[in-house]
DNA sequence: TTTT
DNA sequence: TTTT
């Protein structure tokens, strides 16, 4: 369908360590429990309330996974960007299941790590570069224009992107 | 929890007509069903391909629920952004379901139409003004600042919520 | 018009103290620099860039200023999310100039903090909940529905907006 | 800088024909000028109020300099999503200049057609497929998951970037 | 002018 | 300069 966008955006904290898994041909897959949080005063009794949310997180992608499994831990902040995916599933009953993910995999997915606490990089993903393109966040793996003299090669979006 | 956002953004086009229902104290709610859809090209086949997601919406918002009922059906192309819920309910054989929506209620809700077909105004809610706030999108019911002359007593965001 | 959408996101930090400012009837304006980076590894070079972009941001709400002015300050990480607005103005010498801002104002505006640092309750704006509907992002000042018995006259939007 | 988001989402209609013109090696920038409005009643006359706000687009991108020339005309309506920024310059007479601008050149970049009017397939982009990855919106050119089997080597994110 |  |  033209026209179609489906996106989501959270930043919450991690409710445990990531877990990450393979497919049977080597791809890694990471799995993170992420709690948003609203509070409000309650217009009738005047008292505080609060209400966690939780959302599971699934990233397809070789360099996000890296920075999650080296960076990430119960408790860290992170923004995300991905889109909603409903999975069913048929549990050991015979019972169908719906299972609502936000998927992080294709080139329109971020991930940024929002305390230094878990790295001494804070999101600086080391020689290896492993994480350069995500882990930084949605501007990394661009190559700002401008900078690069006009008649230069690069400053493309074909240049740069890291995947 | 200082420091969480949880923010949906949709556009894709209703799959059937708009559902309404009441509380026992008379407010409306609405559920919507929309699809979004992506496509690409399988890398190995040379393909196109196509998959349709479904997402669940609920709106909780008596001017968005007046604007859905008069002018949103069937068919409607509409950008909605809201908050994903997740919610416990037990079916007629005792089995615990969840479902993941994306629920409509506070004030970072918005509802756009973003077809003309079904109105004649394509947006412009009318007199009594029901969706005044709300159907043209997430600007509405802004006042603009520096139209304003500074000394007035309006272009306060406390003067111009509609709800 | 029908169907427009204008929203900034930005997650960043303020490159100076927010200044705070009134105008003639006394409403608070208060205006943030806040700097975004992008890094990347240039194709060619092989070397490690880095790009600043740095944002004007204006706040027209009286809950958020309060908000800004006791918790934020140079150094500090912030979540907004606010319209993109251009101004127009004329110079000492005559000559316009327009400056484009990122403007929070209307009911989809917001502002996060996203360090613990400056605050002992780091979102958690105290007793006078001055920020109440703001400090704590997006879902703020949302009432969740479910918590509240479905006859209740609570849970909708129209009663916990708190401006 | 880790933890940064830059992140501007339009949707609004063109106000011109867009403006292609290429750079001295050849690789194309689209300029576009798109209009949001909002609308709302003011609270002390009752007037129903309008403000457009114009927003330069630029695209620093083959594809999706593709797809603009193709489709996009004077009255489209688009999705756009990009980063903010502002760029100097000196005029004839020696005054610097700044424009804001909103960029689309990386891979969280992209642009989705709203009307089916400019097109046939409103979105479709034709056998050469070159708009294939940007003209479905954000999840173009995504590999849906588990559509694929899980040994297949693809549905990878490295699989189906068309660009 | 921030941050890493 | 768009759109409704």
């Amino acid at each position: 369908m033209a026209g179609s966008v489906n996106k989501v955006i959270l930043i919450g904290n991690l409710g445990a360590d990531p877990e990450i898994k393979r497919t049977q041909d080597g791809r890694p897959i990471a799995n993170l429990r992420i709690a948003t949080s609203e509070s409000w005063r309650d217009r009738t009794s005047g008292e505080r309330k609060e209400r966690t949310e939780w959302h599971r997180v699934v990233i397809f992608n070789e360099g996000l996974c890296k920075v999650v499994e080296q960076y990430l831990k119960k408790g860290s902040k992170v923004y995300v960007e991905g889109q909603l995916q409903t999975r069913k599933w048929t549990d050991q009953n015979g019972v169908e299941k719906y299972s609502t993910e936000v998927v992080l995999q294709n080139f329109n997915s971020t991930l940024t790590m929002l305390d230094g606490r878990n790295s001494g990089g804070g999101g600086n993903f080391g020689p290896d570069d492993a994480g350069s393109g995500f882990g930084s966040g949605s501007p990394s793996g661009a190559a700002p224009r401008r900078a690069a003299p006009a008649s230069s090669h690069r400053g493309d979006m074909d240049d740069d992107i890291p995947f």
